[in-house]
Parts: C-alpha cells; sequence; structure tokens
DNA sequence: AATGCATCCAACCGCTGCGTA
DNA sequence: CTACGCAGCGGTTGGATGCAT
C-alpha cells in the first residue's frame, strides 16, 4: 500500500478559509512556488502540500483569467482536446491564464455537451449525426459519418468508450485542417 | 413557498513520471 | 540499475447554487 500523501489527521480538508487563503498567498509571494511538501508546515498551514499546490495553482495564482471562456477560447480547447486528447495541462498551457482544472471541468460540464449535441462523440470528435462541425472545423466530408455510423448512435454510449479510441487514431478523418502549432513552449512565449 | 432535480466547480484521491541517491 | 520520494496529472466526488415543478 501506498502510504498517503499527509497525515489526515492533522491536515484540514475541505473548502479553504480566507485566512488560509492568505497565509498561502503570502508565503508563495515570499518564498516562491516549490517544495510543496514542506511548504504547509513552512507558512503554518494544517494541510497537505498536495493540497496547497492545487488552491494556489487552480485559484489562487495572480495571473488567473477567471470568468466565462470566450468563443475563441471555447475553439481553441475543442481543437487541442481533438489532438491531445484529455491533457488538460498541456490544453491549459495554450490557454494563458486558464488552468488545467478549469479547462477540465469547462469541458465536461459545457463543451461535451455542446460537441453531442451538434452530432459529434467528443471521445473522438468524430462526426456522427451527419451533422457538421461548421463552428470548429471546415465542413466535413460525409465519409466522416460513413466512418461512424456502424455504432448506431446511442447504441453505444460514448461516455463509456473515453479510453478505448484515442483521438490520435483518426486525426485524418476529422481534423481536416487545423494547422496548429503545437511546439511545446512555455505559455508565455506564444 | 417548498421540494426535488440538474448543473457547476472547488477540492480530493490515486496513479504516473521524473529526479536523485 | 534500482529504489525511493516528490510533484504533477487526470478522474472523480460532493457541496453549493440554480431551476423546474
Amino acid at each position: 500500500m501506498r502510504k498517503p500523501c499527509c497525515e489526515k489527521k492533522t491536515t484540514n480538508k475541505g473548502a479553504w478559509s480566507k485566512q488560509e487563503d492568505e497565509k498561502l498567498t503570502k508565503y508563495i509571494q515570499k518564498h516562491g512556488e516549490g517544495s510543496w511538501r514542506s511548504l504547509p508546515v513552512a507558512a503554518g498551514l494544517l494541510r497537505c502540500g498536495k493540497s496547497c499546490r492545487l488552491r494556489w495553482v487552480n485559484y489562487l495564482r495572480p495571473d488567473l483569467k477567471r470568468g466565462n471562456f470566450g468563443e475563441d477560447e471555447e475553439d481553441l480547447i475543442i481543437k487541442l482536446h481533438a489532438l491531445l486528447g484529455n491533457r488538460w495541462s498541456l490544453i491549459a498551457g495554450r490557454l494563458p491564464g486558464r488552468t488545467d482544472n478549469e479547462v477540465k471541468n469547462y469541458w465536461n460540464t459545457h463543451l461535451r455537451r455542446k460537441l453531442m449535441h451538434l452530432g459529434i462523440d467528443p471521445n473522438n470528435h468524430r462526426i456522427g449525426h451527419n451533422i457538421c462541425l461548421d463552428k470548429v472545423n471546415h465542413p466535413c466530408k460525409s465519409a466522416n459519418s460513413q466512418a461512424n455510423n456502424d455504432d448506431e448512435d446511442d447504441s453505444q454510449d460514448p461516455l463509456l468508450d473515453s479510453t478505448s479510441s484515442g483521438p490520435e487514431s483518426n486525426t485524418s478523418c476529422t481534423l481536416p485542417d487545423l494547422n496548429l502549432d503545437l511546439t511545446i513552449g512555455l505559455p508565455w512565449s506564444l
């Protein structure tokens, strides 16, 4: 068995209080990020390092862009997801001010549903109902729908198929002209 | 107005990959 | 080369909130 990352008895869980946020923010502003495991003690927090990291990365970081996603951001997420799959950190890396958690949540709550309404399987970005994703890509060729017609629409729940078919396996079918520069690099170097 | 249901999002859990001794 | 510890990642959960009846 893997030992727990922190002593559960001595650490807080659940929502962060304002005081905790302030402690964490002040500590990181003074000492910088890193050493998450030892940070809680040094900062006087009864939290595990993981929790501190998550709180900082997803909520407290000053460069976060909070609020609704723009249409351009939506498009980019969809395109990147088609290329990268559920690599949320990579996708978020291309969206300045957005976190992987935020992108993941937004995908699961908004974009996945949106694609499904358009007749697109959000797992592999295949067109399933002769509906083209004109908002995202160029109009598709009918071969796309043919390639996916054998699954009888909902007889096979796409949600249950998330691991079986990676997006990379069929990009030639569904991603006609993304033309994205996916060189791995720092987000702010864009 | 009260209740139940649906949705959203912050946070947790467990696994993986990487660096180091 | 191997074992270990840590940071990071992705999946999942659960509380809060909004909406419909």
